[in-house]
DNA sequence: CTGTTTTATCGTAATATTACAATATAAATA
DNA sequence: TATTTATATTGTAATATTACGATAAAACAG
């Protein structure tokens, strides 16, 4: 018990799951957010705009880069992070289905 | 420790965070894609479309009802469940300016 | 009123998440 | 090489989530 039962169900199911666990948290919103409102996105600058700690920031951006909506690219002693421009449209369009989908249907509870 | 620090964070990062967590489980995906594709929205079908147990589905309907996307009519014995229209258009709102955002801007990491 | 059907709630075990201090690692610089 | 700087990892405590059996509650049928 208490373990997702992640087998029983279709692969999109999962895959939509997985991205809205890693947005489910609003650190990770923020991060997203600095991310596209600084000209730069060296870690140690979002550690600052976060009322969190840097190992706790640090653990944030893993799981956002775990599914691919960030990446990070070594720069000297620092590390420059954005937002990973190849996996985010493929994730826009799979919301948007989802959004889309349930919009415009509606059968009965009218 | 262990407790997220909501209070530290804007309305809008906690609530799209809260809409996010709500979708956040492969079972809550298949609840709203059943209440889409099936004429019928009566809560014993929807445990039925489902592989787990009717105190589980009851429980992750809760979570869909406690962030508006989800509401439910008694219905005689039953209660009839759909997509809440109402709230899913703000929703829809909020996640597209969020996704529109970061598809826009992008300064480095190019 | 009694039994049936349908859904919700309670209690609880297993697991996951969140946060951070302490520490490790890796690159630049003195 | 030693030191500094920037980030990641480890370990761990507190809390949350997931799942389901048992049971309650609410509406209807007889």
């Amino acid at each position: 018990m208490g373990l997702t039962k992640t087998e029983f169900f279709t692969q999109e199911q999962n895959q939509l799951a997985a991205i809205f666990k890693a947005l489910a948290h609003p650190a990770r919103i923020a991060i997203l957010q600095v991310l596209i409102e600084k000209d730069t996105c060296i870690c140690g600058d979002i550690v600052e705009e976060l009322p969190l700690a840097q190992p706790t920031v640090s653990q944030h951006l893993k799981e956002l880069k775990s599914v691919g909506l960030v990446k990070g690219e070594i720069e000297g002693t620092s590390i420059c992070y954005c937002i990973n421009q190849e996996t985010w449209s493929q994730v826009k369009h799979l919301v948007d289905d989802l959004f889309t989908a349930l919009s415009v249907n509606q059968k009965c509870c009218s």
